[in-house]
DNA sequence: TTGACATATCGGTAAATCTCGATATTATCC
DNA sequence: GGATAATATCGAGATTTACCGATATGTCAA
């Protein structure tokens, strides 16, 4: 894991926003039709009502997370589903509090 | 303490490296003639050289990473000692497992 | 007080990031 | 196949960051 890319993912509000809120996504988001959003994930458009930046925007910042492995990624049918990578995220803490 | 301004400091390569190499300064950045390392830090020119930019970007830079509470200054004399805040870094890593 | 040294601050340029609207892609339904 | 919906990708303009060299500030010593 990058620390570096990932110190650059989280230090952006929107996407700190984005992970803090998909820990309780029931919650934090507006629901959904389809999928249950705590075994499946937030679909992006969700996510995007959620914190009101434009749908390209917030497509782009999901990709980042995922691509530093803070979130994973469900694809079914035309709806793409995030949701918190717990063991990465866990990897991480312990990271930091070991070789910061 | 500010979780995006502290990602943000930590987001770039050089001051995560200064970071890092202040946990074994003795060992990370070359010897300076007065003060012990450990006890009241590594002056400016003594990390410069360590680190091989120019003298006003490591200075920000430690500005930087005092300004968020990584590490911690002391003057002395024509000095300026800089060395971890060993009790805000475990904070951090608290938070980070916490909060994230 | 002048000179030398350590550090901080300032101003500038190049690169990266933020964010958008427009458009492309993919999947669904008739 | 064509319309529609969800998402991804592609420029582009504005802002921020990464650095540098030059200069200012503070400290010591002669």
């Amino acid at each position: 894991m990058d620390l570096i890319e990932v110190f650059k993912a989280l230090s952006n509000p929107t996407r700190l926003e984005i992970l803090r809120g998909l820990k309780d996504p029931a919650n934090n988001f507006p629901p959904q039709d389809e999928g249950d959003v705590l075994t499946v994930g937030v679909c992006v458009s969700s996510i995007q009502e959620g914190v009101g930046l434009s749908q390209s925007t917030v497509s782009g910042y999901l990709a980042t997370l995922q691509r530093v492995g803070l979130v994973e990624v469900r694809r079914i049918g035309q709806w793409t589903y995030y949701k918190r990578n717990e063991a990465n995220i866990s990897a991480l803490a312990e990271a930091i509090g070991k070789e910061l």
